[in-house]
DNA sequence: ATTGAAAGTAGATATTA
DNA sequence: TAATATCTACTTTCAAT
């Protein structure tokens, strides 16, 4: 990983489509190898994927709620996450320190939805409450955060 | 926005650098015609963007928080909005309901980075109080949720 | 709105430096 | 590791349906 690497990453997660070509122009180097060095960054897991970002609300997915999870005395953690997976509508997970063991983000269609949803989770067991927390509007979300990308981890003099 | 849309749509979801003629054969059309469908979903901004995926830990981003972030009496959203844009370890922004006005999560690479973020997050005019949960595991993150993408919204017998 | 053809461009691989 | 050359495949435009 030296800063073409870097470079590459930061443009790649500005725009997932980047060409080869393209992003050889941007950082200096020829398509061929910037092919190589992607390929390398995604074989050592450095680059896990490519998503297009969707707006969730045009496609009928308005409501977005952060849900606290507070587990039973006896539940285990991955038996936990392993439920909360198999409902498509958590988009993401975190285990979290403090007397919740998980917080989630859920994204559905309507407050109906998620009165439906948050059933489902209370429902699942080692689930003692739920802490709902409703989200009013996404100001921003996934931003490309290239706090030592850009430059070296250790930037110097 | 028909069925063909929402299955490009998927795809994309899942491999943002699914070429066309790949999508093509995935949903059954042309190339042509699903440049052209993908150019109006891009357009109509149902498609915002394509992103590469980074493992954050791998480019030293190791420490991940969720705060909560509680205004004064007289703080402004949009202000505090725009102040925490400003901050890259802000990474998403949510204007939540209930007595925080926001929640952030914030990334970083040691705790130490992160002691420093809350400094500088409660330094921010109009800032009260936060809130830290720290994340000891991303379980999953940003997972296509395809309610809605894969079937009609409307989808029963 | 979809297709198929044509021209340009990019991807992928092997070879060489 | 990077570049060049080659072949293959994809993108993009456009006329026709």
């Amino acid at each position: 990983m030296d800063a073409l690497d870097r470079k590459i990453i930061a443009a790649l997660r500005l725009n997932g489509r980047a060409t080869y070509a393209e992003l050889g122009r941007t950082v200096g180097l020829s398509a061929s190898s910037v092919h190589e060095r992607v390929g390398k960054l995604e074989s050592a897991g450095v680059i896990t994927g490519y998503h297009a970002v969707v707006n969730p609300s045009t496609v009928g997915l308005g409501v977005t709620a952060l849900v606290g999870i507070q587990p039973t005395d006896v539940a285990e953690n991955d038996d936990l996450a392993e439920a909360l997976s198999e409902l498509p509508e958590v988009e993401s997970c975190y285990a979290v320190a403090g007397d919740e063991a998980f917080v989630v983000k859920v994204r559905v269609g309507t407050v109906d939805d998620l009165e439906r949803t948050l059933g489902r989770l209370r429902r699942i067991g080692g689930v003692a409450r739920t802490r709902t927390t409703v989200v009013l509007s996404t100001r921003f979300e996934g931003r490309p955060n290239n706090n030592g990308l850009d430059e070296p981890p250790e930037g110097g003099a």
